[in-house]
RNA sequence: GACCCCGUGGUCAAGUGGUUAAGACAUCGCCCUUUCACGGCGGUAACAGGGGUUCGAAUCCCCUCGGGGUCACCA
């Protein structure tokens, strides 16, 4: 038992059952976690992170992984979003035993269609005198906390309507304001949070404002509706980004208000922009739709985003997914926030291009083909028989999706330019053309084109000439590629074939001799 | 501004009082090689600063500084 557990134990009263569970005396079959995004917009890595985390510590205890979706902003809100953050999901391979799609005994799973819910529980606040109505129109408020700053005081809510008479609720009621309701924050004391990965962190209750819970048009607001839900729902820990952390001694005291257990909170470090800041529009790709249409694969985007904030035993960083859930655990987060790097992404996702199975990487390859030209949209079996053949050569060499495709352009079609730089060290040498043309008869005589023959046919050529090999190498990559850089030559001319290998090596002689480069 | 969190190389990240302070990415050099990549070998590079505590601090305490977060009828 770490030191973390014990000091929770100490803190806090845990029954008897809960005290086997963390020695690991009985066996854990309940922990629910739940990962509740708003649909404002994309799924960004940050929340994929937070997903992925939760779904890590529900497979590792064999507990239920929930998707519960907080739309209770509508101007935020934003059409297609579900949808996306769902696809992104999927995706990512992200799954969720309870939510949208899914069903499952907590539901629904839209807060927009749980308004019940939190009107019942407001109505018990406010019954029981814990929370009263508040007339303050956001003019009056945002004029206090104006005048607040202006004194240097923090921009607190005055507690103006904690008790209103009568007369006064009459008045406001015959002027048509619609009251909002405050949760009647203690005057004195702190609360505690007891936090999985930061440990036990004190807010002074003095600091906290009576804060609304539920707004004139009847919705709740985050930190009440999060609280009902997660009670309803039998949420067991509460694994959320750290920008939550300050919101949770509300959030405890709604609990306690409620006669609720609190459950477990473990606050995972943010991820920010290179800069240092908030990840935000500004800085390039930060949805996991955006990486996936710049040639990233799943495999290497949840292996990166693994390795934020977390780290597997032993040097190896490639991890599987399965593996992760073996060793997961949230003690070993660590607190600070991490900033990411595409570089190193990059890197996991040449070897996932590389290590992965063909048919994986070619299966999100296509879509980049597609968008390259090289082959149709309405594809057919056979083209993706040619990528699988081009895919494998070129893999090995690229490292997004991206460059793959635009690495393979020259195995689908002969309209390339010649690179300017070979073009200078290579078709300009002395002699060019007249290798290329003794390289064009060695192939011709080659009647089965496979690599072996083809390279012995230029092992020949190149000991009876006594020619360099680079200076037959070279040019001939040049021809019947474009380029100086991709597979090996011979690869390159079995995948053209032997027809289209000479002809775009006559095709390069008459380059050269056109361009006439012997001065 | 108040409150809260965090601070090991450029980045990720091991490390829980005694280590030559791991490893990965990036970077540089060499090797392999028909090119590029892969791979192999090696190099540069870090405990934010200052005080304590201790025989001994990256590890514990305090202060400073720096970064981040929260203070909404957003989530």
């Amino acid at each position: 038992m770490n030191k973390l557990v014990k000091s929770y134990i100490i803190k806090q009263n845990v029954t008897e059952n809960q005290m086997k569970w963390i020695k690991g005396e009985v066996s854990m079959g309940n922990v629910r976690v739940r990962f509740a995004p708003s649909p404002t917009g994309y799924l960004h890595i940050g929340g994929a992170r937070t997903a992925l985390f939760n779904w890590l510590y529900a497979k590792h205890n064999n507990g239920e992984m929930i998707l519960r979706i907080e739309d209770t902003d509508l101007e935020r809100l934003k059409e297609d979003s579900v949808s996306q953050i769902i696809s992104s999901m999927k995706w990512l391979g992200i799954t969720w035993d309870e939510g949208p799609e899914v069903g499952g005994d907590y539901g629904p799973y839209f807060q927009s269609q749980r308004l019940d819910n939190y009107r019942e529980a407001c109505d018990r606040l406010l019954a029981e005198g814990k929370a009263y109505y508040c007339y303050c129109t956001p003019e009056e408020l945002e004029a206090n906390r104006e005048a607040a700053r202006k004194a240097g005081l923090p921009p607190r809510y005055s507690g103006r309507c904690r008790q209103l008479t009568a007369e006064e609720v009459e008045r406001f009621n015959a002027e048509g304001r619609k009251p909002v309701v405050r949760f009647k924050v203690p005057t004195e004391g702190v609360t505690v949070v007891n936090d999985i990965i930061r440990g036990e962190v004190t807010f002074d209750n003095t600091i906290l404002d009576d804060f609304v819970i539920m707004k004139s048009n009847g919705i709740p607001t985050y930190n009440f509706a999060a609280v009902v839900d997660d009670h309803a729902m039998g949420m067991t820990h509460i694994i959320r980004a750290e920008e939550h952390l300050s919101n949770t001694p509300k959030q405890i005291l709604i609990y306690k208000a409620l006669g609720y257990d609190i459950p477990q909170f473990a606050h995972v470090p943010m991820i920010l922009a290179p800069d240092r800041s908030k990840l935000s529009k500004r800085h390039g790709a930060t949805s996991v739709e955006e990486f996936r249409e710049q040639g990233y694969l799943p495999q290497a985007i949840v292996n990166y985003l693994i390795l934020l904030g977390w780290s597997p035993e032993g040097d190896n960083e490639i991890i599987t997914l399965e593996q992760a859930v073996k060793e997961f655990s949230l003690e070993k987060v660590n607190k600070s926030a991490a900033i990411y790097d595409t570089t190193k992404l990059t890197w996991l996702n040449g070897v996932y291009m590389r290590d992965l199975p063909l048919d994986e990487v070619v299966k999100h390859a296509l879509p980049f083909y597609i968008k390259e030209g090289l082959i149709p949209e309405g594809y057919s079996v056979q083209d993706i028989q040619r990528v699988k053949e081009v895919a494998e050569k070129v893999r090995e060499r690229e490292k997004t999706l991206v460059d793959l495709a635009k690495a393979s352009s020259y195995f689908f079609r002969f309209d390339y330019t010649y690179e300017e730089k070979g073009v200078n060290k290579y078709f300009k040498k002395d002699g060019a053309a007249d290798i290329l043309r003794k390289g064009i008869g060695a192939l011709k005589a080659v009647y089965e084109f496979t690599i072996e023959n083809t390279e012995e046919a230029y092992r020949k050529l190149i000991e009876e000439t006594g020619v360099k090999s680079g200076d037959l190498f070279h040019p001939t990559r040049l021809a019947i590629s474009g380029r100086t850089t991709g597979p090996g030559l011979f690869d390159i001319m079995v995948l053209i074939g032997k027809e289209e290998t000479i002809k775009r090596m006559e095709k390069a002689v008459e380059y050269i001799e056109k361009a006439n480069f012997a001065v």
